[in-house]
DNA sequence: AAAATAGTGTCTATGAGACACTATAGT
DNA sequence: ACTATAGTGTCTCATAGACACTATTTT
């Protein structure tokens, strides 16, 4: 989208003697909240602070903003450093700027929302500052709220600035884009089986959902497409796997 | 939600040293989309820019978040004196930072959208550089793009900056909340008949809806009551005035 | 009385939930 | 053969659109 201006002297002239260091600018910093969906429940990456403020604490993947990057350039630069992904889906979610929410100085932050399969994380193991957190919300449907993160005891997990805050939101935008954007398919490898694709719904929603109905909305949504191939070893009747189809309602 | 934290006396020390200026920062600003419903057609507040860049378009208004101002604060502030208005509905849209949207230097912008009812920018006229300008989109449903700003002859109005995509983007944003939030009585003054609420909702959604549905509809909402009183002079029978209900379905 | 819009009753189409049933790989 | 899950067919219920009708005010 990038527009070409044509500029009159006058107008170059003004440019050039703009200066913008003549008010202080607050800091401009990404979150990424990395989200996945792992044995039904939903998880985020979390890093545990290794500097005040909040050390100790756990943060969402973050950085600074470069003068000459987008804000969307930003995030996935953030994304590849802490957790080694690219290409995968990212999505701003809000801006955050209450003028507290970093005791150093005044921090800004663009939060995004990153997803992808538990597969591609095995990726992104190894940094012991590290981890996958449970997500938890205990507020129902999307009234939103905070999220707690838990650790593999369920034991919470303690969030550093405003990143509980961050989380709910994050959290109330998949449940309400679940319904019209495509995006479970993001959570699931190229092939899947229904169930699998039910479960990544199920965990998003914080609720069962009907099994029959939801087939037929799938089905019928002309998202997806068989494959014809199927799942083996499973000590049942073994499901068709799907894929999902770029654009399929128009 | 301001948390305390006590703070030892190690992490005050580094809280103390920390120089924010080490790095070059960017500006950041707030655009305010103050939109309305007038004559049947979606409509928002311009501002004819008289500096450069851009000088002579149309631009929303905006300014610069103060460093002890929190984001939403600064939206509520550029409305109240660019539009004389406050206690409306506002809310943040998106936040737009591609590198080149300013070319006096980098300006990363939170934009809000404000709604209000017709009456209630009457008081804000007077202003030769300030009008309401007809928004149009060329797109249907919820598919997203630009938006044009358009005169009275319904002439385009040329818009700054990347304020046409911010437009674009309200009005996609105002036909998605339409059917799960609150948002058609924010246009409309404290009682109304049916009639004009569902005027707000076409206007919107920049089509026609069924009148007996969306009776019903509005009416198992919960979201509005009775008052009793009726229209008068209207050259036919008068319709009930309804008011709105905070919060009716729990 | 005519005009114009408000408001009601009923039929139909659609989509979700419920439930009963059949199908099939692994053990 | 048994188990567990995949997948199908049918019924019911809730909601939106369509349509016909009645109600009420101003001119």
């Amino acid at each position: 989208m990038t527009e070409k201006r044509s500029r009159s002297p006058e107008e170059q002239a003004f440019l050039s003697a703009y200066d913008s260091s003549q008010f202080p600018h607050p800091s401009v910093t990404v979150d990424v909240a990395l989200v996945t969906v792992d044995e039904h429940r939903l998880r985020a990456l979390l890093i545990r602070r290794t500097e005040h403020p909040d050390r100790g604490k756990w943060s969402l993947p973050g950085g600074f903003v470069g003068m000459d990057e987008s804000l969307d350039a930003a995030a996935a630069r953030v994304l590849e450093a802490k957790a080694g992904l690219s290409g995968i889906f990212l999505e701003q979610l809000y801006t955050f700027g209450r003028p507290d929410r970093d005791p150093r100085t005044r921090v800004i932050s663009v939060a995004y929302y990153a997803l992808a399969p538990t597969a591609a994380l095995d990726v992104a193991r190894g940094d012991p500052a590290a981890r996958m957190a449970t997500l938890d919300v205990s507020w129902s449907g999307e009234r939103g709220g905070p999220a707690r993160a838990l650790d593999e005891q369920n034991k919470p997990l303690p969030l550093a600035f405003d990143h509980a805050t961050i989380l709910g939101l994050v959290v109330q935008r998949l449940r309400g884009k679940l319904n019209y954007a495509a995006i479970g398919f993001e959570l699931l490898p190229k092939t899947f089986a229904l169930r699998q694709l039910q479960t990544i719904h199920e965990a998003i929603l914080g609720r069962r959902v009907n099994k029959d109905s939801f087939r037929r909305r799938m089905l019928a949504s002309g998202l997806i497409a068989p494959t014809g191939a199927h799942e083996s070893e499973t000590g049942h009747r073994p499901a068709e796997l799907y894929r999902f189809k770029r654009s399929g309602r128009t």
